[in-house]
RNA sequence: GGAGGCGUGGCGGAACAGGCAUACGCGCCGGACUUAAAAUCUGGUUCUUUGUGGGUUCGACUCCCACCGCCUCCA
């Protein structure tokens, strides 16, 4: 750990250690250990109960990497666990699991470069995540956890594969993907640049490789629709809409001048037809070769070998557009006019057809390409028909109205569309068409840490007598996949030596030939030879339905029992990060509708309401800049820009040199107007910003060091005292010791000797404010505010030497969910806990409150004339409009701003303020 | 470039079906306790103002328009 961690300089809380103070070190374990032994958390059998309220709440499970938990963990599972707290006080049937995500790269690599056993690397850090989680009093029911790396959870997961491939929903497709053969694997897109690897620079290609798909395209209407049944963020529902990208056009048909063929392509502005004057194609196309004429060959031949090297992230974002045109022509359906085919390899092989009709005029990249290329550009729509001849400086891509359309002009652009899809359909020359962002799924991996897919193939051996396992010539019939029986799951990984991805992109798991093929008879009896796929599931494929074996942890003979299903789903309440916006809870949601389809669920979707925490920032930094002769460079200076090395570099902007960082102590600086600026020299204004926690800049807080310090309940509170839920926020510690006090003085408060006296009206009111105040907030997730409005109490309580009875049992029964070591410490000191025979403070019902005693009897009301508060005026709650003029008629303040003058106009907001207008 | 979000004291943040701006906490300043300090207790502190400029309204942090700045995601 960094030396400048301020968890190792912050003043220890000295009233920890003296007897009789709040120790958090020595209860927290305490109570965790008797919540263990009590079973708290276990989560009742709602089949027994089946009117009983329920709530389904789940974090994401994480994956449990070798550096810990990060304080962005315990944020959400805080949150939910407060919530929780809650329901239970309630008297709802919570479900609340946690279980681990544990396949995955990190433990891959470990292995290969030291040969330890990623399952032996997982356990431990599933060791360290447990231990960590448990140290927070997460109350988890602990009997539920799940390990997505269990052979028992790896053969539900290989079952629900094999409930996709028998629905015809995961097949085999040559795709094209980066290859890198230096490195042995597949990369994604993010790990190309410039046709090489981005780690170690070698090349990559874009090659056709069998690839097992899921069909998720065949639920993109479904993803989308059902969007709107769930309450999700907005922006997270947008996110997902985007990306299933669903867009409504024609597919027209080009006859290809020359040939009986022709040029099929998709277009969402069938309505800018006649303004085609060029055709693009996908260097991938097949028809490249059939319509190339001879002198373009050898350039359209080097244009194709030199796209495939580019993945497809690169040619979209591609600034330059480039191309070649193959000489050939296309027939214009609509006005027969012959326009040429380029190839270029911004239209993409994989969406729509791969190929486009070119409308400089309203299409911002054709227009590009035409200017690049000196092609026509035709106006076809306009604002209105007056801009039939105007010329067009940039494409014109907003709807409109048609012009030089021939018999459709004038037409609307919805209008239009309509018309012609409908013209073309009727001449056979096109129809209408959904297309799609979304692709199918690439679920194959060539790596050894994941699920193995349970398929596996017949084997053509040139020698029938030949063993394939000792090299015997073979071929491997991919076209006839076979599923592994459901009696013979789950289908384990092999013991390798050696994890490394090899320059067959079959995977590793191809060189353990004795795991790989094998002998069963055929229908005959004659032995036949088998070879299993040697491909691995993707990361996500366990995360896609652990909430689903969270129902029915331990099930034997089946994923999770329906009835269980119904009982408990959808999940009520699921928290993680943004992250997952898209591809988890798209995949997910995909494979719990396959799951609908298919009867074992009857939720169309899975999570019901859903809840990103905001990223935890490290503290607050204060940076200056400095240039090469170490003088200070002004923030407003400075500007970034991206080095040789492709990192972020800052510069000096009036003179281009590149200028350094500095920190700078929070004593040095001073506020001046908007920015902060250096103390000595007030001219340099500086950086004041939290950045992103990271090992590299050293601002990383460690839980365990926090729990160590100031308690595990001062963590959790801290935490959701930082702010709204949602929001990011930056780390301070010293804010810690704010909340640590309060968890000082509730002890301190709690454990005076209590009066049996019924408490005060004032008093009273507090108390029932709060309850209502605490428990709107627990259920909207306002944990910030709550926590406020319990600060506002214990301060309100403070000062009594013998506090009432019910207060105190009151603030412990509504602080326990927040802090919950202490409730319990205090409901047991306060007699009624386990060490008088009673019992954890979770069981005891939330507390009620009074509407009625919620409201003060007499209310302040400010009056306010003509916009300016002039007096206040005390009137009972239930005043009317005139009593409370009256009122205000009759105060010093109000007066002298009224009297004589004529009133135009009054508003009292009941128990608000009282608005006054008067004229001159 | 596109989408979403956010700008409130020295700092984190409250308040928004339009109605007392700055609750609660941190920090800072003072007092009590102490030989002293820490801890604790206790009082005070945010100064005309809700990024800027317009609009609607009796009334705008809250609604509308434009601009500036920041963040996240996608490209």
């Amino acid at each position: 750990m960094s030396n400048e961690s301020p968890v190792e300089t912050a003043p220890s809380p000295a009233a920890s250690g003296e007897p009789g103070r709040y120790n958090p070190a020595e209860i927290e374990p305490k109570w965790q250990a008797f919540w263990d032994k009590d079973q708290t958390f276990r989560t009742p059998d709602l089949l027994a109960e089946p009117s009983r309220k329920k709530a389904y709440v789940l974090d994401m499970f994480p994956y449990p990497s070798g550096a810990g938990l990060h304080v962005g963990h315990p944020e959400g599972y805080t949150a939910t666990d407060i919530h929780c707290r809650w329901l239970r006080a309630m008297g709802v049937a919570v479900l609340h699991p946690m279980g681990w995500d544990a396949f995955g790269l990190p433990a891959e690599q470990y292995a290969i470069q030291t040969g330890t056993h990623p399952s032996i690397t997982t356990a431990k850090n599933i060791e360290t995540f447990r231990r960590q989680i448990k140290s927070l009093g997460l109350s988890y029911d602990w009997e539920r956890e799940v390990d997505s790396t269990d052979p028992a959870y790896v053969k539900w997961t290989q079952w629900i594969f094999l409930q996709l491939f028998h629905r015809g929903l995961a097949f085999q497709s040559e795709m094209p993907v980066n290859w890198c053969p230096a490195l042995g694997t597949v990369l994604a897109n993010e790990e190309v640049k410039d046709g090489k690897s981005e780690r170690g620079g070698h090349p990559v290609f874009r090659t056709p490789l069998r690839q097992w798909m899921l069909k998720i395209t065949a639920y993109a209407d479904r993803l989308l629709d059902d969007l709107s049944e769930v309450d999700w963020p907005e922006g997270t529902r947008v996110m997902q809409t985007d990306w299933i990208g669903r867009s409504v056009g024609a597919e027209v048909s080009f006859a290809i001048e020359g040939t009986t063929k022709s040029l099929e392509i998709f277009t969402t502005r069938p309505d800018t037809l006649f303004g085609a004057t060029f055709m693009v194609v996908a260097p991938e196309h097949p028809i490249v070769k059939e319509i190339t004429t001879v002198d373009r060959k050898a350039e359209v031949d080097a244009y194709v070998a030199r796209s495939i090297h580019r993945s497809e992230r690169e040619r979209r974002e591609a600034k330059e557009k480039t191309g070649v045109a193959t000489g050939g022509f296309a027939i214009n359906p609509v006005n027969g006019a012959k326009v040429p085919v380029w190839v270029a390899d911004y239209v993409l092989w994989g969406y729509g057809t791969g190929a486009i009709m070119a409308v400089p005029g309203h299409d911002e990249r054709d227009f590009e390409f035409a200017t690049k290329f000196g092609i026509d550009v035709i106006r076809v729509v306009g604002k209105d028909a007056s801009e039939k001849d105007a010329p067009l400086a940039s494409a014109f891509v907003e709807e409109g109205i048609a012009v030089n359309s021939g018999a459709y002009d004038g037409l609307t652009t919805s209008a239009f569309k309509a018309k012609i899809t409908a013209d073309l359909e009727a001449r056979g020359q096109g129809k209408k068409r959904v297309e799609y962002k979304l692709r199918d799924w690439i679920f194959s991996r060539q790596r050894y840490w994941g699920e193995p897919i349970p398929v596996y193939f017949p084997i053509d051996l040139d020698d029938p007598s030949g063993d394939p396992r000792k090299g015997a010539s073979h071929r491997v019939r991919f076209d006839q996949p076979i599923a592994v029986e459901e009696s013979e799951l789950p289908l384990r990984l092999p013991e390798l030596e050696d994890y490394k991805p090899g320059e067959d992109p079959a995977g590793p798991l191809a060189r353990a030939v004795d795991w790989r093929f094998f002998q069963k008879p055929d229908a005959n009896g004659t032995l036949r030879w088998y070879a299993r796929e040697t491909n691995t599931m993707p990361q996500w494929a366990g995360s896609c339905w652990y909430y689903l074996r969270f129902l029915d942890p331990k099930n034997p003979s089946a994923a999770f029992d329906k009835k269980l299903a119904d009982a408990w789903l959808p999940v009520d309440l699921y928290v993680g990060g943004a992250e997952h916006a898209v591809l988890h809870l798209l995949y997910a949601r995909f494979w719990h509708k396959v799951l609908f389809d298919a009867g074992y669920v009857s939720s169309p979707e899975p999570f019901k309401k859903l809840v990103h925490q905001g990223m935890i920032l490290g503290e607050v930094e204060h940076t200056a800049y400095t240039d090469g002769a170490g003088a200070f460079v002004s923030r407003d200076r400075v500007g970034e820009r991206v080095n040789d090395a492709g990192e972020d570099e800052p510069f000096d902007k009036t003179t281009q040199l590149v200028v350094t960082t500095k920190k700078i102590s929070v004593e040095d600086v001073v506020k001046k107007g908007g920015d902060f600026v250096l103390k000595a020299q007030p001219e340099i204004t500086i950086d004041a910003r939290a950045h992103k926690m990271s090992k590299s800049r050293g601002n990383v807080v460690n839980p365990d060091a926090i729990v160590k310090q100031f308690g595990a309940d001062a963590l959790r509170l801290y935490e959701m005292f930082m702010g709204p839920l949602e929001a990011t926020k930056p780390w301070s510690t010293d804010s810690i010791l704010g909340v640590r006090r309060f968890l000082d003085r509730t002890y301190t408060v709690c454990t005076r000797t209590p009066s049996e006296a019924t408490p005060d009206d004032a008093l009273m009111r507090t108390l029932h404010r709060t309850i209502r105040k605490v428990g709107e907030d627990i259920a909207t997730l306002r944990f910030n505010t709550a926590i406020s409005a319990l600060m506002q109490l214990v301060n309100e309580i403070y000062p009594l030497a013998n506090p009432p009875r019910f207060a105190l049992e009151t603030l412990v029964l509504l602080v326990h969910p927040f802090a919950p070591h202490l409730g319990e410490e205090l409901w047991d000191k306060l007699g009624h806990g386990a060490s008088t025979g009673g019992g954890s403070v979770q069981r005891v019902a939330w507390p009620s409150f009074d509407p009625a005693l919620c409201v003060d009897s007499e209310l302040e009301i400010p009056v306010q004339v003509n916009g300016k508060i002039r007096g206040r005026v005390k009137v009972p709650a239930d005043a009317s409009e005139a009593a409370v003029i009256a009122a205000a008629m009759a105060d010093e303040g109000v007066k002298k701003h009224v009297d004589g003058k004529p009133l135009v106009k009054q508003q009292y907001v009941t128990g608000r303020i009282l608005t006054l207008v008067v004229k001159g």
